[in-house]
DNA sequence: CTATCTATTTAGAATAATTCTAATTATTGA
DNA sequence: TCAATAATTAGAATTATTCTAAATAGATAG
């Protein structure tokens, strides 16, 4: 399998992306968006860094930062923020929600046919939400992961 | 007013969640708790800190973690994780989720008329969520938030 | 193509948030 | 009252993230 079919974005969107937010394409940018595509796991920056240099070994740390940085504020990779813990990185920008097993600490992608509405009515006026997210918590179905019940 | 009137939660029934979740009842645990219901905003832990030491000097940090953490553990103080900042804490326990101004930062409390539920037939077999929650980040009402539109 | 300007990368230091440690104190229950 | 256990405390340690300053690379104008 080659990289550009890994990848959902050709290097054109791709590099359409970084530049409509008014960042420049560069491999390093390229690369660690590449390794996130190339397991859809929801990687902490450290895991990114550790994986990215495996194909690019002089790539730093904060360059790693930096690069999801960029990679957010472009819209090609969501922030994934939980409870006193490192944040993590996910390059799936299709609709969905976020499942954080609390016995394994795996986040899954759980589907969400209805987009998440406001009920607009419920916002006070004068609030403009930009973005709504759902977010579940609990016990997801791996091997140990479901409490007692073994079923 | 009188401390007693300013909680929701009576100091038996306050009592009684810690017990139930396993804690013993501490001056330090009801202060940080007044603490919280006092100003209803969604204080860091450090500010949280802050105001603790006021009314109880010898405080200190790390027993508002571990009273934080008690709190939320008995299910009378809820987290809130944000992007890359510290962790706010909110003791309003009733059905809403929370706006985060990106402008000012403040957090706002915002009602749901439908509690989130799951689309059971979505959550692939052998999930077991414990929490579902919903979030919204954008500008708030208040002055100089809500972007160039002044109206 | 070359010079110049600016963005990006890099290593490492610095900061911020949270957790850990070990000694002391408080609470519980016999 | 006493022993057992839980909680508090100060400060050190750890972890995640940001900052800094120098080096490098990409874009643009001539
Ligand atoms: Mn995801
Ligand atoms: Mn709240
Ligand atoms: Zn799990
Ligand atoms: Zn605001």
């Amino acid at each position: 399998m080659s990289d550009s079919a890994k990848a959902f974005q050709t290097d054109e969107q791709f590099n359409q992306r970084l530049h409509t937010s008014g960042f420049r394409f560069t491999p390093q940018r390229q690369h660690v968006y590449n390794v996130l595509m190339e397991t859809r796991d929801h990687p902490t920056a450290d895991q990114v860094f550790i994986r990215s240099r495996e194909g690019m070994p002089e790539i730093s740390m904060a360059t790693v930062y930096n690069c999801l940085d960029a990679l957010v504020k472009s819209g090609l990779v969501r922030q994934v923020s939980l409870d006193r813990a490192a944040t993590r990185y996910c390059p799936n920008m299709t609709e969905h929600c976020h499942f954080h097993c609390t016995d394994c600490g795996k986040i899954f992608d759980i589907d969400l046919d209805d987009k998440p509405s406001v009920p607009e009515a419920k916002l006070p006026r004068g609030f403009k939400p930009e973005q709504i997210e759902v977010s579940m918590r609990g016990h997801c179905p791996d091997k140990g992961c479901s409490g007692h019940s073994r079923n």
